[in-house]
DNA sequence: AAAATAGTTCAATTGTATTTAAACTAATGA
DNA sequence: TCATTAGTTTAAATACAATTGAACTATTTT
């Protein structure tokens, strides 16, 4: 697994990035992300099993919001913030400051 | 039942508001609601038994998303934009624009 | 008072999401 | 090469959400 799925802009929807927003723990996962730029998975400080988490990064991904570039052993994730701005303006901005 | 459970301002809770807002039926009726500003429960063009629509507006109201007046036999659903403004400023606009 | 209207609640069913441990993969390090 | 690291996938369990029809409540109309 070399690369990893990734909608383009005009691919995403509205309902499924309120969806994968709409989980208290997706929520702190952008939160961190928010802060951090870019984080490896197991940098989340969020205290469950790496499978759930990995269930968790996928969602956020397939939905748009987070970009996963793999570099060695490890995935770096970054939320996709000028594509999500372009696409929904705003938003992304109403939803971190408000975390 | 006189007098229906709306949360306050300060009792909105982002997570909760954004899983509302996650489903495609809560957002065609979001939808409906900021094109006519107040609907009744049976004027929202969706193609759904009465009991499902009735699950809906509740997921809503509990959120805090949308004001439910009672006025007779009817109910009329409004969106609480201004409250909805003023604790998470942007949000709401930057939903709606891209529903 | 009885019927009609507008919607809610209930209980059952179905469907979808989350969580977990264990097995797996791919890259790096000894 | 073998072990370790970083994360994914799978399969099963549990939990939660959506959908439905039927029964219900409250209000209005006849």
């Amino acid at each position: 697994m070399r690369e990893l799925f990734h909608p383009n802009v005009e691919q995403l929807n509205l309902s499924s990035i309120l969806n994968a927003l709409g989980d208290p723990i997706r929520l702190q996962i952008i939160k961190n992300l928010s802060l951090q730029r870019e984080t490896t998975c197991s940098c989340c400080n969020i205290d469950l099993p790496k499978s759930a988490l990995s269930h968790h990064f996928k969602v956020l991904r397939e939905s748009g919001l987070i970009h996963v570039r793999i570099e060695g052993k490890q995935r770096f994730l970054s939320i996709r913030y000028e594509e999500l701005e372009k696409r929904f303006p705003g938003l992304m901005n109403s939803v971190i400051k408000n975390i």
